[in-house]
DNA sequence: CTTAGACCTTCCTGTCATTGGAAGGTCAAG
DNA sequence: CTTGACCTTCCAATGACAGGAAGGTCTAAG
């Protein structure tokens, strides 16, 4: 199977199957005499794998040792396990951080006649955010969620 | 006032306001003879404000029309709470989108021993999802959160 | 058999916001 | 005058891709 097979089967597109061989997160495949990238079914499993992992939020980075535990057969479950909650507890610390914003927002333009007139709280609180609003200002971010 | 000042008050770090400088966010500072940058009180102002979007989780882009909404004496508030409230929409998507997977990955873990026995539902469900728990498998999250 | 065009290959570039570092100039205190 | 803390510009890297150029290969139709 060609690496365009191969990528309509796992969902995974032709770009990022030659990205994640480069990067050594699946092992270089096999090659035809023209030297087109040959693929199996066991192969296409793998890249499934990877994209459902993706689709959860793993980082490229946990992938990699989900493959690895994956792959053998005499792996603990408590070290997936362990994997999993770590990445539950990422996640849920850019949810609160991503709802803090919300909040702040939705406060904010609430207090917004959002009319013609150039009155507008929202501009005005990121000009000088009022300190007595605790809830438009939440523990300042020094992360931002661009990088998981 | 030189730009190391000026980051420290405003919370901006000096190669952010370079930056800042180099995509026309802000306009370029004012020189001493030496060619040192020099800042205002009115420009750290600015960088104060831009600071504080990005802890609302704005993108660059969206700032720069913040700003010139800001410099806007004649705007329409209206502009600013559009804006403002399509952010809430994207970030609403986002922390539904982190739920979804925070769910399905708290319940393969509640099913998975954690001990030393190498059976596993989590990476069972990874290699291949089971198809009659929808709670595990919510709507494909097409574009991940690394692009706010 | 030839040809079109759909696919494959590698390699390079750009994205976005940010950090890091090197090489060199400037300033203030001792 | 020296020290070291600052400033300057420029270049490279990050993660997880997407886009494209230049060139080779495969397949089906004519």
């Amino acid at each position: 199977m060609n690496i365009g097979k191969a990528a309509d089967a796992s969902g995974v597109s032709a770009k990022m199957i030659r990205y994640y061989e480069s990067i050594g997160l699946i092992p270089a495949a096999h090659r035809t005499a023209s030297g087109y990238r040959d693929y199996t079914d066991d192969d296409v499993h793998v890249l499934q794998f990877i994209r459902r992992a993706r689709d959860l939020g793993f980082a490229v980075e946990h992938i990699g040792e989900l493959l690895a535990l994956w792959r053998d057969q005499g792996r603990a479950s408590a070290d997936v396990k362990r994997i999993a909650l770590n990445h539950v507890q990422v996640l849920e610390r850019k949810i609160a951080e991503l709802q803090g914003m919300v909040a702040t927002l939705r406060t904010l333009a609430e207090r917004c006649h959002g009319d013609d007139r150039p009155d507008c709280p929202i501009l005005a609180d990121l000009d000088a955010p009022a300190p007595s609003c605790p809830e438009c200002h939440p523990a300042p971010a020094r992360r931002r969620f661009g990088k998981p």
